[in-house]
DNA sequence: ATATTTTTTTAGGTTAATCTAAATTTTTTT
DNA sequence: AAAAAAATTTAGATTAACCTAAAAAAATAT
């Protein structure tokens, strides 16, 4: 019995929504991220808890089971490689290749995932920074926090962004922000909480809230 | 309106069994090779011509419209180059790649495409001998003669295959036969039309007439 | 503790791609 | 030119993944 498209889609969702806590996801959260609407995802957890997937009763939210979990692992193991290929090896920027990677990682071969993964050379990180589950489903999962929580004086390395579409992954572009750099905060501004950083370059730079709340950093 | 799946499956199918003459194909032969039956053949043959993919009048085979051809081609060209790329770039055995790019070929971004013929050198042919259709939708039609068409006495190099199943290819490794190399026919036995052939390497070798109808052969 | 609001499920449809069985058209054979 | 056979189409279902509208359950507010 193998998993359909959607199946997938909805496993790696709920892997999402339920965070590290492996937390209850609600009906119309999933909607929500699944752009259908509760009716249609009722019917779905009706049909994954059918095949031992998630655990599910009525109006009490989803979790995954072990073997939901595996797949879901599988998937964004799948994704996440191909979107370092896409970037490495194609050339491709980090904000153009999430969509392409929604369609690669499908492909169902587990033979073609491992090759790929060592023609990438055992990728630890994407381009996003996001941890890439190694065969056996364990995924690091670094604690990073956010360039918002860290006080000022405070130096740090960018490690990853959780924000994804590309006209926030392009905004980064523009203001010199990529993976790996050093920031130091200099000042946050009480009224709206921007902040002022120093790049390495010992250029300053201006960081609204509502883009360092989407940048995970490491203390340095 | 995007092609489904299915629909290129159909495109690029009614694409290899209407043959460079551009001949009708039967709804029958399209049942034989989509491993579906003639009356769902007859449904999706009434939606392609809908979309002006096909020329089809009840009762007298199809062929593909010009529209219809460059999808087809589109499918074959990433096919062909994801083969291509599994091969030189992932150690894949060419009996292994088939099935594999029979997905692959379906993932829909231009950009994709482009990106990797680059990454690949804009290779002409793929790992089986077959010519890769170029961004315009523009192929090279070698004219190959097939092994059981050479006379006693001819030297030829080994250019493609017919037969794309892994028990073939896996049969042509085993015989050391692989793209390229070279081939001198010995005799031809009357009784069962086997070839004897000398390989470069001295070797002479034993070839029936079921490989050598599905052998693509050049002469020197 | 009720009443109201929100969330979730059920009921009943739709569409794409398939199927089987029956009807129709074309082709081949006598 | 009939009759028989083969190919193709039509009719009527099925399944997966969706939908809207209505009913039911849970959460929240009065
Ligand atoms: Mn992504
Ligand atoms: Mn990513
Ligand atoms: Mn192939
Ligand atoms: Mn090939």
């Amino acid at each position: 019995m193998q998993n359909s498209f959607t199946e997938e889609n909805y496993l790696k969702i709920i892997h999402s929504l339920s965070g590290r806590e492996g937390a209850e996801v609600s009906t119309n959260a999933l909607a929500e991220s699944t752009s259908t609407r509760a009716a249609s995802v009722t019917d779905m957890l009706r049909k994954l808890a059918e095949k031992g997937l998630i655990h599910y009763k009525k109006y009490q939210g989803v979790r995954l089971t072990p073997e939901g979990e595996k797949v879901a692992l599988k998937v964004i193991r799948k994704h996440r490689l191909w979107e370092v290929f896409l970037v490495e090896k194609l050339g491709f920027g980090w904000d153009e290749v999430h969509d392409i990677a929604e369609e690669l990682e499908h492909i169902p071969s587990d033979r073609l995932v491992e090759r790929l993964d060592s023609f990438l050379d055992n990728p630890q990180f994407d381009p996003h920074g996001d941890p890439i589950p190694d065969a056996k489903g364990n995924m690091p999962k670094p604690d990073y926090l956010k360039l918002s929580e860290v006080p000022p004086g405070g130096k740090v390395l960018m490690m990853g962004v959780l924000e994804h579409t590309p006209s926030f992954l392009q905004h980064l572009d523009r203001s010199g922000l990529t993976l790996g750099c050093e920031l130091e905060i200099r000042e946050i501004n009480d009224y709206d909480k921007s902040i002022v950083v120093l790049l390495s370059s010992q250029r300053t730079l201006f960081v609204s809230q509502e883009v360092s709340k989407n940048l995970l950093v490491q203390r340095l």
